[in-house]
This record gives C-alpha cells, sequence and structure tokens, in this order.
RNA sequence: UGGGGCGUCGUCAAGCGGUAAGACACGGGUCUUUGGAACCCGCAUUCGGAGGUUCGAAUCCUCCCGCCCCAGCCA
C-alpha cells in the first residue's frame, strides 16, 4: 500500500463502522468487498466505490476483497476481468490472496438453492418472461401468484435438477424465491434466482447452463467470505429485504449489512456504461482509453497519478444524496499532486523564432535550470542556449493590451533562466502578414536571469534553443463535453449532441528542450507556464515524441483578459 | 396512502438539541526568474416550506412542497 491516510472526513458509513467496531458487532472485524461485474472497464464512479472499500478496510485493519459479479456468461469476458485487475492495482490497492469469483461459488449457490425448494420457499415457474412480467403486477397493483407456485417439493426438486442438467431450453422454466407477489416492493414478488443459459461461461466452461441471479448471488457471496459491509450504490436499496430474506431464509453464519450510497455524477462527462460505449462505438473517441474518456484506463494514459484520483474520491465525500461534482475538484486535484511531483521543462507550442542580434554566431552555453522548485532534491539541469530561439506566438504582442507583461516592441522581457531580452523590430510574411520573426537584443549582464542593477522585469518567458530544439507532437485535450450536465439537455437532446469539438487539438511541430529526447512512456512533466503533460504510452516512439496534456496550468492573464474583453 | 430514498453556500459536504466545519469555485490582496505554486482576507443571521415542542431546533414532532430509484429470465 502505497498510500498515506491522514485520516479521511467523516461520513455516515464509516460512522456506521466506527460504531460496529465499538458495539463489536462482526467481532470487531471489518472486511469489505469491491464486486465489479467483468462486463466494461472501470471508470472514476468506480474508482470512488474502490477508495471507500478498499480505503475503509486499510483504515480500520481489516482487509477489502476484489470479486467478480460473473453470473452473466453472455455478458462478460476475461478481457475486462484482467483490465479491472489493472486497474485497481493503478489506483494502488492490493486485495492480495482475495480475489474471488462468484463464479467460485457456482455449487454452493445451487446447493442453497436445493435447500431453499427443500423448505417450500422457492419454485420452479414455467411461466415465459412475458407472462412473468404480467403477473408481476405493476408499481401501484399487485401481482398474481404464478400457477405453478404451489408445486410440490418433490416436483420443484426434480424440475430444478433437471433444468441443470439440460433438459430444457434457454427460458423454458426458471427457479423463483416464494416470496409476497402483493408486496410493495417489486423485488419481492417471487424474484427469479436462477434462469437457463446453454452458454458457455468465461471460468467455468459448459459445466453450467443455468445461472443464478444478482440478487441471490451477492448475498450469498457476501456471507461466504465473511464481508461484515457491503457498500452498493443507492440502486440497490429496493434489493436490500431481498438480500436480507436470502440470508434470513437460509440461516447462514454470516450475515454482511448492505449500506447503500449515492453514486458519482461528474460535470462535463458522463458515467454510464452504456453511454460510454455509445461514445467507443460511435467513434466519438479512439478508444476505451481515449484520454478524454472518464474510464480509468483513459485517466490513466491522460497523466493523472493514482494518489490524484485517490485524494479526489475522498475529498468528494459519501453520503446518500445525488449530487453533481464539479470536474474543477478532479482538476485542482491533479494540479496539487503534479505540482510537488512533476519534473519542470520548457516546450514552446506554438513557435515564434526570436534572432538575438547582439549574440555571437555559432555560441552555444549551458545554463542551469531548476527541475522542482516545490522539491530541491529534485536538483538542477543543465539546458543549451543560442543565437536562435523559439518562444510562444501567444507570448508576443505587436499591439499589446494593458497589463500584458510578456514581449512586445521595444518592451524588455526575461527568458527563463538566461537572459533580459528586448525586441526591435517585428519580420512578417510579405504576403500574409504573418509574424515571422523577431529581432532581438539581449543584455550580458543579466545571465541567469538575474539584472545585476536591481532592474524589473515583469515578464518572464519560457523558450527552447532552435538549433537544439527537438520536435513534438503535443495532443491538448479538453472537457469532453461543452455543457456540465450532458446526460440532461434539453428538450431531451441527446447527450452527444454536447460533445465538445474541441475537446482535442493536435499540433504537431512543437519544440520542447533536448533533454526530453530521452523522455519515457508515461513520464509526467510541467511545461512551464503551460501545464502539464505526458508521454504517450501508445502513440509515442524515441523518433516521434508524443505529448498528451494532461490539465493546464491556471491561468490568470487568460481571466484578465476575459473579463477585460467582457467589460468593454 | 404502491414501495424505497433524499432535500445545509454556485458545487461537493460536516453537523445527531446548545446557537452553521472544511474543500472546490468565485472575488480581493501579498509574494514571485512559471501571470504557476505558496500565503492572507472575503464568501449561508441561515439549514426545501409552514406550523409545533423546548430556555434553546439544521438537529425532535406534524403537515406540505420538490427531486431520485423500482415493473430484466442485467448487475
Amino acid at each position: 500500500m502505497n498510500c498515506k491516510l491522514n485520516t479521511p472526513p467523516p461520513n455516515f458509513i464509516r460512522n456506521i463502522i466506527i460504531e460496529d467496531i465499538k458495539s463489536g458487532k462482526h467481532g470487531g472485524k471489518v472486511i469489505t468487498r469491491f464486486p465489479p461485474e467483468p462486463n466494461g472497464y472501470l471508470h472514476i464512479g468506480h474508482a470512488k466505490s474502490i477508495v471507500l472499500n478498499f480505503g475503509l478496510a486499510l483504515e480500520f485493519n481489516g482487509r477489502c476483497h476484489l470479486r467478480f459479479d460473473d453470473t452473466n456468461p453472455t455478458k462478460e469476458e476475461e478481457e475486462y476481468v484482467l483490465a479491472i485487475q489493472e486497474d485497481v492495482a493503478w489506483l494502488g490497492y492490493y486485495w492480495g490472496k482475495h480475489l474471488y469469483y462468484a463464479s467460485d461459488y457456482f455449487d454452493r449457490l445451487y446447493d442453497y438453492a436445493i435447500e431453499l425448494i427443500k423448505m417450500g420457499k422457492a419454485y420452479v415457474c414455467d411461466l415465459s418472461a412475458e407472462q412473468i412480467r404480467q403477473y408481476r403486477g405493476t408499481l401501484k397493483e399487485p401481482g398474481k401468484e404464478s400457477p405453478y407456485r404451489n408445486r410440490s417439493v418433490e416436483e420443484n426438486l426434480d424440475l430444478f435438477r433437471r433444468m441443470r442438467q439440460g433438459e430444457f431450453p434457454d427460458g423454458a422454466r426458471v427457479l423463483r424465491a416464494k416470496i409476497d407477489m402483493a408486496s410493495g416492493n417489486l423485488n419481492m414478488r417471487d424474484p427469479v434466482i436462477y434462469r437457463i443459459m446453454h452458454t458457455s461461461h468465461h471460468r467455468t466452461g459448459n459445466k453450467w447452463c443455468i445461472y443464478p441471479m444478482y440478487d441471490f448471488t451477492h448475498c450469498l457471496s457476501d456471507s461466504i467470505e465473511g464481508i461484515t459491509h457491503s457498500i452498493c450504490t443507492l440502486e440497490f436499496e429496493d434489493h436490500r429485504p431481498l438480500y436480507d430474506w436470502f440470508l434470513d431464509q437460509l440461516k447462514v453464519e454470516c450475515h454482511p449489512q448492505q449500506i447503500e450510497f449515492a453514486r458519482l455524477n461528474l460535470s462535463y462527462t458522463v458515467l454510464s456504461k452504456r453511454k460510454l460505449i455509445q461514445l467507443v462505438e460511435g467513434g466519438f473517441v479512439s478508444g476505451w482509453d481515449d484520454p478524454r474518456m472518464p474510464t480509468i484506463s483513459g485517466i490513466r494514459r491522460r497523466g493523472y497519478s493514482p494518489a490524484s484520483i485517490r485524494n479526489f474520491c475522498e475529498r468528494i465525500g459519501v453520503a446518500k444524496r445525488d449530487s453533481v461534482v464539479d470536474i474543477a475538484l478532479l482538476e485542482h486535484c491533479v494540479r496539487e499532486d503534479l505540482n510537488k511531483t512533476s519534473p519542470r521543462v520548457m516546450a514552446v507550442l506554438k513557435p515564434l523564432k526570436v534572432v538575438i542580434e547582439n549574440y555571437p554566431e555559432g555560441k552555444t552555453e549551458e545554463l542551469e535550470a531548476v527541475n522542482n522548485p516545490e522539491d530541491p532534491s529534485a536538483g538542477t539541469r543543465m539546458v543549451p542556449f543560442s543565437r536562435e530561439i523559439y518562444i510562444e506566438q501567444d507570448d508576443f504582442r505587436e499591439d499589446p493590451p494593458k497589463k500584458f507583461f510578456r514581449l512586445a516592441p521595444g518592451k524588455e522581457v526575461r527568458l527563463r533562466y538566461a537572459y533580459f531580452i528586448t525586441c526591435h523590430r517585428v519580420i512578417k510574411d510579405e504576403k500574409t502578414g504573418e509574424i515571422i520573426e523577431l529581432r532581438c537584443t539581449y543584455d550580458p549582464e543579466t545571465r541567469g536571469g538575474a539584472a545585476p542593477d536591481g532592474r524589473k522585469v515583469r515578464g518572464t518567458l519560457h523558450w527552447v534553443s532552435a538549433i537544439h530544439a527537438v520536435k513534438a507532437e503535443v495532443r491538448l485535450y479538453d472537457r469532453l463535453f461543452s455543457v456540465p450536465d450532458p446526460d440532461h439537455g434539453k428538450e431531451g437532446a441527446d447527450f452527444k449532441t454536447f460533445i465538445n469539438p474541441r475537446s482535442l487539438e493536435v499540433i504537431h511541430d512543437c519544440m520542447v528542450e533536448p533533454g526530453l529526447r530521452d523522455a519515457r512512456p508515461g513520464d509526467r512533466y510541467q511545461f512551464e507556464r503551460i501545464g502539464y503533460f505526458c508521454v504517450d504510452t501508445v502513440d509515442s516512439d524515441p523518433g516521434h515524441l508524443v505529448f498528451n496534456r494532461t490539465v493546464p496550468l491556471r491561468d490568470t492573464w487568460a481571466k484578465i483578459e476575459k473579463t477585460h474583453r467582457k467589460g468593454k
């Protein structure tokens, strides 16, 4: 475990656990579980659950199991179980030997079902799916009892065994719990607990042709593993009576407590599996790991650190009310972490050539640059400087507005770690009028960036020596959606219509300092004055560097300019 | 009168009868060789609404209003 734990803020689940420990419930133990269905990729919403479950286990000296809820072979695949394990591990959590599969319990679950039948608490029903739906009644009207509800135990036993033997086709019969067709809670109206599926399972192969349903499987799996607190999301609140019913009927030795909390919603994105699939399959993104996706793999590729995700999940809190967390908090969490850990480097995204006329031609010198002002132990590096350099196009204005502290005709600025330069001439393309080069002079007395005469300059620019520069491709990622709540657009507009057309801008001829030549996939940097970037793990290679922008630095100037424009 | 939940600052969220934490966002300032970071200040006389109990209520009671979830042989 590599994550520190300052005491997390209080939340109702933690409070329940503290009380339970105090009262000696469950022998004072805390055993939780994270139970994903391996039918898709994990996203930031799952991270909330992972951090909650593993975090609680860690805090109270218990343990957290990783259990795959794999009871529906038509939807689940091995590929997902591998991806999920990778994501949980990347987040920094270890389940150790406690890796389980609901499918490991199929034999025991079958035995439990037999037991239920013997108690007269379950029966085989021959109604079709459509009929079962009709018999279930509606939200306001009670259901009707199935004509098969009162079969004898012997007949039920025989039929259920034959279901297992494969004597019946898919959908022919199901095993149902005998509870209450008039219950206000539809989950209690004789829920199906086993269905016939002649489908091979990614782990049990063709051993089974009947598979247990979630409600029956989950509570018993929890019980088998000795889970103390079974934490799930709000939509399962209605299932709790059923969760408890099975455990009560079967007189198991361990009866975990199910506790529900509100799932995470994040502004400017979507988190439902169904919608994420549409983004992938519709080609709106490059895949599940597209850096704009809220999936763990996407976020990872985007350059977010595991620590920042954990921190985010702890800060958003855990409660029962529906809420939408501002994505600005997530962005704040990455900046906060990356600020302390990322080496600084100079990179020019949109280069503008600057010729320093009074600097000797052919001369090169090495200037010392600090790697991370937040971390002295990161040391320093040498950066080459020469007569021709690149600066950011945005750092020059021929006609500067008020408070523009960067370069302009006649203005002096500091080149970070280098010299003060003053702009004397602007060279433009004769035809287009586009600025193609600046002619400047430098003050040799200001080497390193300090003025011996105490002269102040407000602006400090990053730069890259032209002959030493390394070219790179940079991908500027932005929020995937242009509205805070794409899920609930006006008039039920499809969420895809809110996709931010500028969520990705690719820049091909960026100039980065030479030390970056050796950057490895996944390496994270702060491009000074611009933002945090990481080397793309899929498309970058030594001959063609590709950087992903994780998140831009806070840009006060952009804000000033914006409000200025609005105000005038 | 189907059943189950939830309503505290723009957004999250503590609070559990003793007189509204914190974070993000936002606004202002200090500092600065990143207009970054850091630091300082401001930001709910009020807790969905109305009654009631109490010396005292966001916290207890009553009624009302609003929002979310449930009719898969999905999880």
